[in-house]
DNA sequence: CATTAAATATCGTCC
DNA sequence: GGACGATGTTTAATG
């Protein structure tokens, strides 16, 4: 059992020189903000960053079961015998959160972590995207690019060209596409139609598509293309060996 | 500097009990599934849960910079010397991630964390739709509930009901609404006037909504209502002190 | 198992 | 700072 008050005192040191700090304990959590909720004692991985995020995490599951987004003003105080860790949060909404620390099974914290490096992720919705500004023809042979990212007042054109003599809305989906995906294209295309006067065309590309989805596709005329992500060439392609960064 | 085989060692015994495994490093990371994504060498916290949940935090932000859900296998090797964390998804979709570990700046694992307690979340949407539930004459003095959660081949109307003779359909946003949850709305309230062959009502209730969201709900006739959420009583108020817990 | 929608979603980007 | 859409979203509920 370690002395509640020194480890206190780590804490605020801590925190004081923004170190990262990994608290294994048994702790409850009150929460109040955005919504509000409340757990009672139970173990829990506790990271604070040197940003001031925290992170509270059960042994199961992905998410953490409470945190607070930086920027956050955290303090450790002894109350009643116990640790007390308050974090309020200093932009807005306003959310506070209070963790009552029982047991403390772990102390960690360390002054120099540091991370230069960006991630790099491709796959993803820009990649098809790129793909299809430099291969047009995959959307229509007669495809002609005019933008992407158009901001109409119904929501952003992923992409936006001319087929023959028509205007066509492109949407873009880089997981399955289900019903609010082609509600949202059948949406973009009667816009289009009725904005321009002239019946236009809608077009909604996707490496699946849901069953409900293309029912609702097809009773409105819009043509689901398939895409397959795996295929395309990533903007950068690093999948080197990572041996050139160790 | 720590012996990498005796590390590495404690890390197959540990996963093999499933203990919870904190490991501070540097490491480059690769994954491929959904997506595909590689980082360098920097700083990372890796938390492996006992359930495999694997989770890599950069030392700042929310979000880990890789993870990968349970149900997982992981298996730790020495490759040319250093040691490489591999994990592979279990489930479908497939996914797999490659951790090469440089600098070991701290390892530490714990047998026997145990978490019985359930978070209680308050302040949410189903808070809201409890309250209407009680309280219909918000909605509309008129207002006469049919049913909840109603499944429509356009997606779920959160609540349902006639106002006079007429039928309406409301949703609800435990925050601000933007133009998704307009766009929802109109094309439920359309969906009904052209199934019941009768003009229909829509509703939105929120906190608060954005312009864009407002001007469309004005354009097509759907009224907005104002929620405050911190005002209704919620479905169990454990706003105690966390005393009876400790 | 697939579909659907919520979430204290977070995050980036553009205005 | 607000608004908008993507995310390797995850998670829970439901058929």
């Amino acid at each position: 059992m370690r002395d509640l008050a020194i480890v206190c005192d780590q804490i605020k040191d801590d925190l004081g020189e923004n170190k990262t700090i990994l608290l294994v304990c048994s702790c409850s959590i009150e929460y109040r903000g955005r919504s509000r909720s409340t757990i009672g004692l139970g173990h829990r991985i506790i990271l604070i960053k040197p940003d001031s995020t925290l992170l509270i995490h059960t042994p199961t599951g992905f998410k953490p079961v409470n945190w607070m987004p930086c920027p956050n003003d955290i303090t450790a105080e002894i109350e009643d015998g116990r640790i007390i860790l308050y974090s309020q949060r200093t932009k807005k909404p306003f959310e506070e959160m209070r963790i009552l620390v029982g047991e403390v099974v772990d102390y960690n914290s360390y002054p120099d972590l540091s991370d230069r490096e960006k991630i790099e992720v491709t796959q993803t919705e820009r990649d098809m995207q790129d793909y299809l500004k430099e291969n047009p023809g995959f959307i229509h042979p007669d495809f002609r690019l005019k933008t992407t990212e158009y901001r109409s007042p119904m929501g952003y054109f992923d992409v936006y060209g001319k087929i023959g003599d028509r205007y066509a809305v492109v949407e873009l989906k880089s997981d399955r596409a289900g019903l609010p995906a082609a509600l949202q294209i059948v949406r973009y295309r009667n816009w289009l139609s009725e904005n321009l006067n002239q019946e236009s065309i809608g077009i909604l590309i996707a490496p699946s598509i849901t069953p409900n989805a293309m029912v609702l596709l097809r009773k409105e005329g819009i043509e689901f293309k398939k895409f397959d992500m795996s295929g395309i060439k990533h903007r950068v392609d690093r999948r080197q060996t990572l041996e050139k960064w160790m």
